[in-house]
DNA sequence: ATGGCATATCCTATATGA
């Protein structure tokens, strides 16, 4: 099974890349952010003649999320992010789906810091924290995928001198990406390319992609009963390479669902 | 310190992104 996250940066101008990518990729799951568009406005049809059922979250102008799923519908677990009544913003999308609980993210920019919206990321941090304590120790395969705007450790970019009072590096939401992966979370694509420069969004500006000047930001978190399936993870870096691309690919892990249930008889027979 | 580019909307100006 292959679960993939995209920051499309618009779903109504980037319909063409994401029909494109699904084509050529067949990711069984997608998770998608920054729809940029009401949820009546969300191309469903088009997806749907994709072959990809969805759920999703939308809002004008900004944020929005939403969980395709390729060939079965995705069952809505919850559509908000616990711990804020008052938070309007469409930043998170639960549902299950072919046997595991799929959490689609868009964690805020917090740009410009300090200032409230450092302060709204870190307290949106906190309650993805809070909430994802209840999830990393359940018996059921769980994957935390989406646009989570930290980049871990100067690994994950290519230069962190120009960005070092932005948002995305600061010791703060480091330090909450670190508590949350204390909690025994794997990041995939560190896990299996530990040494390897790996980005997953080069901006706009001063040609980041021609130079591969990027920033590893949009990651894929499995839980503890579901590790064990990992197989591989990688990024689409073509579908950043096209006409009119997000400034984000698409990135993925492949599993191996049947590897969950052996462990277990092996260990039935040793007892 | 600023801006470079891109997207969306109450669209030739402004807010947001990262």
């Amino acid at each position: 099974m292959k679960i993939a996250t995209f920051n499309v940066n618009g779903i109504k101008t980037r319909l063409p890349h994401l029909l494109r990518w699904l084509e050529r990729e067949q990711p069984d799951v997608a998770c998608l952010q920054e729809l940029k568009a009401l949820d009546e406005t969300f191309p469903a049809q088009e997806i749907r003649d994709a072959g990809y059922h969805a759920l999703w979250k939308g809002q004008r102008s900004w944020n929005g999320v939403a969980i395709l799923a390729r060939g079965s519908e995705p069952l809505e677990i919850r559509r908000t992010l616990p711990g804020d009544d008052a938070d309007e913003q469409s930043r998170y999308l639960e549902a299950a789906v072919g046997g595991i609980v799929v959490g689609c993210l868009y964690l805020p920019n917090g740009n410009p810091q300090p200032g409230p919206k450092f302060d709204y990321k870190l307290a949106w941090f906190e309650r993805l924290i809070a909430h994802a304590e209840s999830l990393v120790a359940s018996e059921h395969p769980v994957i935390l995928c989406g646009d989570y705007n930290v980049v871990p450790t100067d690994a994950d970019i290519y230069n962190p001198r120009s960005w070092l009072k932005d948002a995305l590096l600061q010791p703060a939401s480091r330090e909450c990406y670190r508590r949350l992966l204390a909690q025994g979370w794997t990041d995939a694509i560190r896990h299996l390319h530990p040494d390897a420069p790996i980005y997953t969004f080069w901006d706009y500006f001063r040609q980041h992609w021609q130079k591969d000047s990027g920033l590893r930001i949009d990651h894929l978190l499995l839980n503890r009963t579901l590790a064990p399936a990992l197989r591989a993870a990688g990024v689409d870096r073509w579908v950043r390479g096209e006409e009119k691309a997000s400034d984000h690919a698409p990135t993925w892990v492949e599993l191996d669902l049947d590897a969950l249930r052996k462990p277990r008889s092996a260990a039935r027979k040793r007892s």
